[in-house]
DNA sequence: GCAAAAGTGTTTATGTTACACCCATGT
DNA sequence: ACATGGGTGTAACATAAACACTTTTGC
């Protein structure tokens, strides 16, 4: 083999890094962990890590933000694969980007091995970030801002029981602006898929009624041509 | 390093593959070549190929498609990177897809050193397709849609100066259904970006009108809040 | 009884769909 | 003259936006 043949199948470690938001009541916040290695020693950088073994990426992601954060069960969502040669000072690295979305303190979260903490940061109070991680949170976030109108993507934040309330509140925050309530609840009232429960939610004030999302009767709309969209 | 160390950083020889559309009078077309060396020697694939250097995935998939087929100067958008274990019999390697969208027979082709041909082929009459292919391509085409409906795409295809009735038969034929002609060409006057010149289209039948699209008035527009939607 | 979130309809404006005929040119 | 694609407006319909008060509970 010539050194151009070889370059041709240069290969290069691989990484998966996870911007997952957590909408809380009027800002969206992210998970970051404080890194305890260099480089970026003690800087705060999203959760992730490398490729191992037989693993596709999807698995090197859920695997490496179980073992920094504890977290698991979540969706999580391909966006975008990062190539620039200098985006990683220690040499070639190329990360594949996802996004996961949940409830932020309906999570137990703590930092694993390599984390020294983990901790939720609202949007618009970011830190410092190691590598090029600012930029891949700005395109996920547009990413899901997009993927989020025209998908049931937001029923992966919620309990399984919920309260249009709710759902209005993690909307609003993730796209940051205030929705009309009653043409909003109207809209979901009118997708077959959003079932009323006989349960309430009590605790604050007047209970509210909880719906559920029903994936099987979402999949049997979509069939006979609904077109979702919020 | 233990074992487990060197696990972690795993190399992998990435590719980038180009699904290239082709719309072309009533049908949406793609281009592949013919494989001249094993694996899947003498089948056909997506143009493609390995990572180099200190090339970006974008510079590799715009390298590649040139010297494979002789495209150049092609507008390519990622889409996917996949990353199953067992999609390429020769071992692990990972790629990452992009599409591109070009009248098909306004550039010349013509097969490079890796491939025996090169040809457009319809989306309908796809032949045997090397590796994941056919998968990667059916992701490619749902972007594409999506892509087409959101973002001024389709001014990538056409030449500088362009008749509404080329634009709308490209359109048609990307999205496999007719269109109301009155309907369409209304959305598109009213779009501050498209211009109309002084030059017409002569040859055929009644001359047409041409426009064209002007991309910084588009971003001008886009400021302004404008929401790109065919 | 008061604060706080739940719940509910109607009107207006806007955008989308459906639809058919004349025009300018090349052959 | 005729065949071909270019070019144009209106009415019906559907969807989205604006808007405010009553209800139920906990404290």
């Amino acid at each position: 083999l010539t050194t151009q043949e070889l370059n041709k199948r240069m290969a290069v470690p691989l990484t998966a890094d996870c911007v997952v938001f957590g909408p809380y009541e009027e800002s969206l916040q992210i998970l970051l962990i404080e890194r305890k290695k260099p480089p970026f020693k003690g800087k705060w950088a999203l959760p992730g890590g490398f490729l191992e073994g037989e693993e596709t990426l999807e698995e090197t992601a859920l695997r490496e933000l179980h073992e920094e954060t504890g977290l698991g069960e979540v969706f999580l969502k391909q966006f975008f694969t990062f190539s620039r040669a200098d985006r990683d000072p220690r040499g070639r690295i190329i990360s594949t980007a996802f996004y996961a979305l949940l409830t932020p303190y309906s999570h137990q979260i703590e930092a694993g091995e390599d984390a020294e903490k983990v901790r939720w940061w609202k949007m618009n109070e970011l830190p410092f970030l190691a590598f090029d991680h600012l930029h891949i949170i700005q395109m996920g976030l547009e990413n899901l801002k997009r993927d989020l109108k025209i998908s049931p993507l937001i029923f992966e934040v919620l309990p399984r029981h919920f309260s249009l309330g709710q759902l209005q509140k993690i909307y609003e925050c993730i796209l940051n602006r205030p929705v009309d309530k009653r043409n909003f609840w109207k809209k979901l009232q009118l997708m077959p898929f959003i079932i009323k429960t006989t349960e309430v939610q009590k605790g604050s004030r007047r209970p509210a009624s909880l719906y559920r999302f029903d994936r099987q009767m979402y999949q049997t709309s979509v069939n006979q041509g609904f077109i979702f969209d919020l």
